[in-house]
RNA sequence: GGAGAAAUACCCAAGUCUGGUUGAAGGGACCGGUCUUGAAAACCGGGAGGUCGGAAACGGCGCGGGGGUUCGAAUCCCUCUUUCUCCGCCA
């Protein structure tokens, strides 16, 4: 969400980074919102100065009562009910077109960083560097699922009975790998200095609008049955919305927090089939970074903060590639993205284990995030990213580690994890 | 889940019964000064946060959130949230 002062001002820039984003059909926005903008303005001058005058009249009717004018101050009480009723006209046309401004104000995307590569959509995103060789082995690597099946730590033939479609029960050596990967990145932030951070796993309905629209809540929420709460999809949700309306100390930034939580994702619509197994499930968990800071050292931080989902995967040998988000792809809400996708030996290509994202001030903005400085305040930078979401995660340490008998090494930096053993077995 | 009490500005806190002179007493912290070699203490002075409109002057909104009554609400009514105390339940 962009300031509307800023739409006012930079109008061509505005227009020009949604013809970037081939929004074209977005273009008569920006023309409405400003038009919306002077309205309201014109509104609220106009309400102000009635304000002002029932404000000084009823001032008046109470010194006319305590000086026992009662006929003086009855005639005067005439004059704020007809202000009151003038009122009521114009602070329901200014809520009107308030709302109608706001919802247009969504939908016209942030100003991209100018680094951003042009593209229509997912199709044009760019890679930029890989890192370690992408080895393909010279015996066929089986699918996931199969290879969890046969190390006896996969069942989703009983997880299909008690949840359904999209759940699954994770068994011996691979749920322990599982939660080794997810304490491994906790263990990884906290060294990097992230504050860590464990939060509620629900979350109210104020806070869900706060982060999201109505279409990704509807198509990612789990609702309790006559709660007000929502199942996370993410711990960014409940990490964000910690800071819903709150002025932070300047001295405090950056705040950079990684945390733990499970997610819940209904992810309605239907998949591929290289998406059954544990790609794509109804619940995983997630070590997640975010962070706060000073809006100039937000590229910095972003910068700095994929590098850490490279090395932490590098740490465990899997091959991975950072690939840039171009514009048309780029979410509405972004400054500037990339995946950080994996190396998959069965597939022969890399697939998105992570995401990092810089907000800019636009998450801030619609949730009032602000720091306290010298000069007043000012709205935060918001940036975040995976550190590791296992299952999926978990695949492509599996899938690199894959021995040809079907047994899979464990990354020395897991095995402290895993109880000092090197090799999960085929029984 | 039940019963009570509370929420006021950066912090503490008065005001709420009895609506108007409270755009919010009084402290603390903070800033400036006197004194001091410097600091502390003491004393003197200062400014009240945030946000919106406005070039500015100035004005609107704001006493946990939302709604209502009234000419007028921190103050009365409804509702939600949070905190505390007690009871119940429970890893």
């Amino acid at each position: 969400m962009l300031d509307i002062k800023y739409v006012r001002e930079n109008k061509e820039k505005v227009e020009e980074n949604i013809r970037k984003k081939f929004q074209e059909e977005k273009l008569p926005l920006v023309e409405e919102v400003i038009e919306l903008d002077k309205k309201i303005r014109e509104l609220k001058a106009k309400g102000d100065t009635l304000r002002q005058e029932r404000n000084a009249t009823s001032d008046e009717i109470g010194a006319l009562f305590r000086e026992k004018k009662v006929d003086e101050a009855n005639t005067k009480k005439q004059r704020v009910v007809e202000i009151n009723n003038q009122l009521e006209t114009i602070e329901k046309e200014e809520n009107e077109l308030s709302e109608e401004l706001k919802s247009k104000m969504m939908v016209i995307p942030n100003i991209m960083d100018d680094s951003v590569p042009i593209g229509k959509d997912d199709s044009e995103n760019v890679e930029i560097e890989k890192f370690g060789e992408p080895v393909v082995p010279d015996y066929e690597i089986p699918y996931h699922a199969d290879i969890c099946e046969a190390l006896n730590g996969l069942d989703k033939e009983s997880a299909g009975r008690t949840s359904g479609n999209g759940f699954y029960y994770l068994m011996g050596d691979i749920a322990r790998l599982h939660s080794a990967m997810l304490s491994y990145a906790r263990d990884f932030m906290i060294d990097k200095g992230f504050n860590y951070c464990v939060p509620p796993f629900m979350i109210r309905s104020d806070v869900v609008t706060g982060v999201m629209s109505f279409a990704e809540m509807d198509a990612m929420m789990y609702k309790i049955e006559n709660e007000d709460l929502y199942l996370i999809g993410t711990s960014e949700h409940s990490m964000i919305g910690k800071f819903k309306g709150q002025i932070v100390k300047e001295e405090e930034l950056p705040i950079a927090l990684t945390s733990y939580s499970p997610c819940f994702r209904k992810e309605v619509g239907s998949h591929g089939l290289e998406e059954r197994g544990l790609y794509r499930v109804h619940q995983f968990e997630k070590q997640e970074m975010v962070v706060l800071c000073k809006p100039e050292e937000a590229m910095d931080w972003y910068n700095k903060m994929w590098q850490f989902t490279v090395e932490f995967f590098r740490s465990l040998d899997v091959p991975v590639r950072t690939l840039e988000c171009c514009s048309g792809d780029l979410a509405d809400l972004k400054v500037k993205s990339c995946d950080v996708e994996a190396w998959s030996p069965r597939q022969k290509k890399y697939f998105e284990v992570g995401s990092c994202s810089t907000l800019g001030d636009a998450q801030a903005r619609r949730l009032g995030i602000r720091a306290k400085g010298e000069n007043g305040n000012y709205l935060v930078s918001t940036l975040n990213n995976t550190v590791a979401a296992s299952p999926r995660g978990m695949i492509a340490v599996i899938e690199n580690n894959v021995n040809e008998d079907g047994s899979v090494k464990i990354p020395k930096a897991l095995q402290p994890y895993m109880g000092g053993k090197e090799t999960i077995k085929v029984k």
